[in-house]
DNA sequence: TTTTTGATAGTTTTGTTAAAAAAGTCAGGA
DNA sequence: TCCTGACTTTTTTAACAAAACTATCAAAAA
């Protein structure tokens, strides 16, 4: 695309690290655009000149970072050894997203079941590129024949990833709290590896 | 305990019936404790002289609820043909409970994670009577030389029941809400039949 | 023409208060 | 001891004003 400016692009990209910042360490809603734009020593204005409005600031930030993490995860495809490498690079990657990100996902928190359609339509991208990574594993283990065929490989990766999430949220709930502490964070990883290590025996012959 | 007497006994009883109906009808908010003494042809004050207050008579019927549950789960220990048996069991009696109490459960909706520390008790000895049940099964089949040895059964049936819970998350967040509705439970439910299918066969030779 | 801003308009959040509704109490009767 | 009507206290709701923040715009600067 050359249509954009690059001097557009450029100052585009600095309100976005701004931003970023921000967001990670007071959330969304502890963030005001005066903030913002001070720490660019810029007017309020400005900012809405390049962003139309908060919100889709936020969400501009969100679909980088989720850029940058499934291009992580696509240039890994097709990369491992077997079965299990690719199962624990993708817990690995999804742990470490959220361990670096942590604050920045106050806004779920916040607004919890009503965020707007972009925010699921990164969220669903997200979801896909794993779905992609994972199956594309499992198909090759069968290929390798180390694993029994599988009708439908997308299915089983699906209600992995469903139990994977479960390991998330029985560990807070247990806590008596609505999103995982960051403490909490390296014993659900913990007890992830130990899932997949059983499930995996479970798709073997 | 023959402390209490039993025209008393049989009070509460009724007490906890009409409780029971009106909280599974229109939720714990919508009940009014006016409206469960008119259903008796009682006076408020009555039920003030029963229980203490609103949240312990909605306890109580949660407790009896779960006890029922409970000794529904301790009846069939060890009564089991295979490990699979006891899982498939385990799902199908955890999900009539939530089918036939599905609205009982707004109580729960509402103040989400700060519930009093009673209702957390119940809910732990739920757990435990699942653990139980469930770990015994494993041992059992471990003796029958049927699956591989475990260090810790325990841990093993937490971290499936972990899974099971985040079945039913995963399908509520898809749906972008907070609890399932009831058209949900039964695709919860196969879903869940599925992963047990999967994770005994890891823990198989 | 593009980029920038101060001033200001509009909206959301927060805090206050009063009325209504429900929870919870109590003196006294059977 | 079991029970009630009348009463008090607490919680919920609605209305509204003040404050904080988002968002806009005419006009200046580059």
């Amino acid at each position: 695309m050359a249509t954009g400016n690059d001097h557009q692009d450029i100052k585009r990209e600095k309100i976005l690290d701004a931003s970023h910042q921000r967001f990670l360490h007071y959330g969304y809603s502890k963030t005001t655009m005066n903030e913002i734009a001070g720490d660019l020593s810029m007017s309020k204005a400005l900012l809405y000149y390049y962003f139309p409005d908060k919100s889709q600031l936020y969400i501009a930030v969100m679909r980088k970072l989720a850029n940058d993490y499934i291009k992580n995860l696509e240039d890994n495809i097709d990369t491992f050894a077997n079965l299990k490498d690719a199962f624990v690079f993708q817990i690995n990657t999804n742990h470490d997203f959220i361990v670096s990100n942590y604050n920045f996902f106050d806004f779920f928190r916040l607004n919890e079941q009503n965020l707007p359609d972009t925010i699921w339509e990164i969220v669903e991208q997200v979801h896909l590129a794993e779905l992609n990574l994972l199956s594309r594993a499992i198909k090759t283990e069968i290929e390798r024949g180390a694993i029994k065929p599988l009708e439908n490989p997308e299915e089983i990766v699906d209600l992995l990833l469903d139990a994977l999430h479960g390991i998330k949220v029985s560990a807070v709930s247990q806590k008596k709290i609505n999103f995982p502490r960051k403490e909490h964070l390296e014993e659900i990883h913990t007890k992830r590896l130990l899932l997949i290590d059983i499930f995996i025996k479970g798709l073997m012959y």
